[in-house]
RNA sequence: GGGCGCGUAGCUCAGUGGGAGAGCGCUCGCCUCACACGCGAGAGGUCGCUGGUUCGAACCCAGCCGCGCCCACCA
């Protein structure tokens, strides 16, 4: 160390994460270790594909979350050796893309429509140049070691070719198929949306009963709906096949009131005959039940609401053209004038919505793209079922299972403009189809002119090729061969069957093996009062404003120590843990490097301390080191911080103090052994200040980010020797115990006599005693320790905390003293429990007897 | 309607059968030559309720109360 840095490190008695951070990550960045070259094979490389973030985002809570799991893992694996990639890349996000988009054009006073699809495409792709890498700055905020120097994009060039050749070959297969059937419409971005993205709420409707006249009979048919709007498109009234009281109806027909339309009475077993009266009104074309009765009976499709979510003309008049809330009104009207309403009551029911764009769901019937899924479904059940994707923790293993065996076709189509523009062409003269990889020049058939398909897919076809599209698939890359399967993926469960579930399936059937070997599903982290964080809600809570106030080191700390299986509320006090673990690290190691004598760092105890913390040291690298790989993140952090702050500060350097300023070789060794072991541990969870305090270290050869990550070291372990610093520990405690109980001036050491053996040096020193050989009048005793009179103590104070300790004494032996006169107990606990027990029992007795001499 | 999870110290959370833990907050004492973002010592829990199993239950079982999430086509 120059004279220059040292006197930097002599006078930064504070650690300060903005000064550092932007500067070591320059350094890694420098140094290339984030970009491995694709060499080896993925069993032995280590690589991670991030969930790539919607270009619309900014960093949120659960991208923090999410990347300090990642970082950490990738981080320790980098330092194991291992050829490590985080792949990073932003996804185009279809939907919120084109909504954020929008919404600044109608600023501008335009719209897309007046802009058009090509010139609109062309505005999003330049919002995205402008905007769309800001998540990607805020990822090297969070220290994250992603490879910068390959970023992916969804829509990229190689990417487009991935989707299209995964559409093909789906499409060949009979997977994908176009079809004319109900699908979710979503009014708010005129677009068909997937089941997935459409969550229920419930809405207190207004639950209509309606009349409708049986043909030929003064009988009625009594049907109640939430939406009499939709009426309109009836074409039957349904009972179950079982309802005596309409056994004779079915094959009749009803007059459709306002309608005049002759519906058919069916019988179908869905009709529930204790709802109601009975009697379902049937409208295939507006209610997704309706549809599937509708299909099995083969009845008309009829649709009188169009995806502007106005009344059509097959509404007829006066229906048509309003909206279809104005609808309802009016033929709630006109049923009342023609004295068909029979009731109206209050109702709560769970209703639809767009997750995207908070409309209610239309559902309707729509010429759509779907994908068949059973087939990709198979044999992405049985990696699951056979643990070659494991999933963690393991209860969503049957969540996943569960959901992929009902697994329904996929909705894939979508009516945007920014997206994969579906490959498929028409030529209109001869009506032929092309799917392909590659826009045709003309038709094939007829030679005609040909007009590529309008919609897009689903943001979610291309995210789900993910993990082997980023490698360069379709080619057969040299990323593909080291990175593919990647070794894990950690997730929000919110997106478990929206992407998850999707990879897997895409990951065998394309690329021939799973996407990764384990998925781990983190916890939420929630706002400060329990509620979601969420923007809307004005519950977020913003990374960035935490890493300028704290530090990365400390969110990341923070972030992993309060993530558990369960979710949490986001706590300040554990990223203020984090930031006052980066300052003791700092201050800890201002104090070795400042003090060591020039040597070699190495174990090389002297003393049963150093035999203990080194001994402790491997234990906590062995705990922390299991924690981590098993995905318990909160563990691992919570013992690395107990083992430094606690063991390594507290008590260890506290006790090597006079040795460390004497400048003793043995102890200056093994301080700088285990303190690169230390700084080498903690670096996947808090990377900045570990480097930064590396930087000094006499050891260093090159950056802390690729040095070697500690292996436990088994012969270090010393039992001996932790029990017998822990016994020194223990009487150190107890005596300061006493002090402060007795009210003994702080700064006072006070006289004492070691009865037997004397206790180590360090027991007296820290808590100031100093033990003699005179034969004073012991006034107290405490363990081995008699305590002499002194004019610092009053033996007021002594007896009280005599009597107290006495009186712990006497509930402990009567405590032992009951289980052990239970001759169950006896009995029936192993054999260990009970020795123990007596042990106890023996050792109370011992010291109540010599304290009531 | 089905499934999953939670209820432990004032707060946020660990703890899956043998004497209740952490961080923060609180009280008392310390500017002890690494750190006052610090050091030392404390106070503070009938582990939601009721039963059961067991020599022994925060932990296993049953029921109940309260809260949350996911899935689901009852108009």
């Amino acid at each position: 160390m120059d004279a220059e840095r040292r006197k930097k490190l002599e006078k930064t008695t504070r650690y300060e994460s903005a000064e550092v951070e932007a500067r070591i990550f320059a350094e890694w960045i420098e140094g290339g270790y984030f970009h491995p070259k694709p060499d080896g094979d993925p069993a032995e490389n280590y690589s991670v594909a991030i969930p790539p973030p919607n270009v619309t985002g900014a960093l949120h809570m659960g991208h923090a979350l999410n990347g300090s799991m990642q970082d950490a893992l990738v981080r320790m694996n980098r330092m194991r050796g291992r050829n490590a990639l985080w792949t990073l890349g932003t996804d185009h996000a279809g939907i919120a893309t084109q909504a954020v988009v929008e919404k600044m054009l109608a600023k501008e006073g335009t719209s897309r429509q007046e802009l058009g699809r090509e010139a609109f495409v062309e505005r999003v792709w330049a919002w995205k140049e402008e905007y769309g890498s800001r998540i990607v700055e805020q990822y090297k905020r969070l220290g994250a070691s992603l490879d910068y120097e390959n970023e992916r994009f969804t829509l990229d060039e190689g990417y487009v070719k991935a989707v299209y050749r995964v559409f093909k070959q789906l499409y060949d297969k009979g997977y994908v198929y176009r079809d004319n059937y109900m699908v979710n419409w979503d009014p708010g971005s005129h677009s068909a949306i997937s089941d997935l993205e459409v969550e229920n709420r419930e809405v207190e409707d207004t639950l209509y009963s309606i009349d409708y006249p049986v043909e030929g009979s003064d009988r009625v048919l009594t049907v109640a709906t939430v939406r009499p709007e939709t009426m309109l498109a009836d074409t039957a009234v349904a009972v179950n096949p079982d309802d005596e009281r309409y056994a004779d109806l079915i094959g009749e027909h009803c007059l459709l009131p306002l309608v005049g339309r002759r519906i058919p009475v069916i019988a179908d077993e869905h009709v529930d005959p204790e709802f109601g009266t009975g009697a379902l009104k049937i409208t295939p074309g507006h209610d997704p039940n309706d549809f599937e009765i509708g299909r099995k009976h083969g009845l008309e499709e009829i649709g009188v609401i169009g995806p502007d979510g106005r009344m059509n003309e097959e509404a007829g008049e006066p229906f048509a053209g309003l909206s279809a809330a104005e609808a309802q009104e009016a033929v709630v009207a006109a049923l009342r004038e023609e004295g068909r309403l029979r009731e109206e009551e209050p109702y709560v029911h769970s209703v639809p919505f767009s997750e995207r764009s908070g409309a209610r769901i239309e559902p309707l019937i729509s010429l759509q793209w779907f994908c068949r899924m059973d087939e990709l479904a198979a044999p992405a059940i049985e990696v699951v079922e056979r643990d070659e994707v494991r999933i963690t923790p393991p209860q969503w293993k049957r969540v996943y299972l569960d959901w992929m065996r009902e697994i329904r076709p996929w909705c894939v189509s979508r009516q945007l403009w920014w997206g994969h523009r579906i490959p498929v062409w028409y030529c209109d003269a001869c009506k032929e189809t092309i799917v392909a990889e590659e826009a045709p020049a003309e038709c094939g058939a007829c030679r005609g002119p040909l007009r590529q398909e309008e919609d897009v897919l689903d943001t979610w076809f291309s995210s789900a090729l993910w993990p082997f599209a980023t490698l360069g698939w379709p080619e057969d890359t040299a990323e593909l061969r080291a990175f593919y399967p990647t070794s894990f993926l950690t997730t929000a469960r919110e997106i478990l069957f929206l992407w998850v579930a999707r990879m897997i399936m895409t990951g065998i059937e394309f690329a021939g093996d799973v996407p990764f070997r384990d998925v781990y599903v983190h916890s939420v982290i929630q706002a400060r009062d329990g509620r979601r964080m969420s923007k809307s809600l004005g519950t977020g809570i913003d990374p960035l404003e935490e890493i300028d106030e704290h530090g990365a080191d400390a969110l990341r700390f923070g972030l992993l120590a309060m993530s558990s299986t369960q979710d949490v509320r986001f706590s300040d006090a554990k990223v203020q843990q984090g930031a006052d673990l980066a300052n003791k690290l700092w201050n800890a190691s201002r104090l070795i490097l400042l003090n060591v004598a020039e040597v070699e760092a190495a174990p090389r105890p002297a003393g049963v301390e150093d035999r203990w913390l080194l001994s402790r040291l491997e234990e906590t690298i062995a705990s922390v080191t299991a924690k981590l790989e098993e995905y318990d993140f909160a563990h691992a952090a919570a013992e690395a911080y107990a083992f430094f702050w606690s063991e390594l500060c507290d008590w260890y350097l506290e006790i090597v103090k006079p040795r460390l300023y004497e400048g003793e070789e043995e102890v200056s060794a093994t301080l700088l052994w285990a303190l690169e072991r230390t700084l080498a541990l903690l670096h996947p969870i808090m990377p900045f200040v570990t480097e930064e305090i590396w930087s000094y270290h006499p050891s260093r050869h090159g950056h802390l980010t690729v040095h070697s990550f500690p292996g436990a070291d088994q012969s270090l372990l010393d039992p001996e020797a932790e029990a017998e610093v822990r016994t020194g520990i223990e009487l150190t405690r107890r005596l300061r115990a006493w002090r402060d109980l007795v009210e003994a001036p702080a700064a006072t050491v006070l006289p004492a006599r070691a009865e037997g053996a004397p206790p180590r040096e360090f027991v007296g020193r820290l808590a100031r005693f100093e033990f003699g050989e005179d034969g004073g009048d012991p006034v107290a005793a405490v363990g081995p320790v008699k305590i002499l009179a002194s004019e610092a103590i009053d033996a007021e104070a002594i007896a009280s905390r005599l009597e107290a300790r006495r009186e712990e004494l006497r509930s402990e032996v009567s405590r032992a003293e009951g289980k052990l006169g239970n001759e169950k107990f006896v009995a029936r606990a192993p054999a260990e429990v009970v020795e123990e027990e007596r042990e106890k029992l023996e050792r109370y007795r011992a010291e109540l007897e010599e304290l009531s001499e």
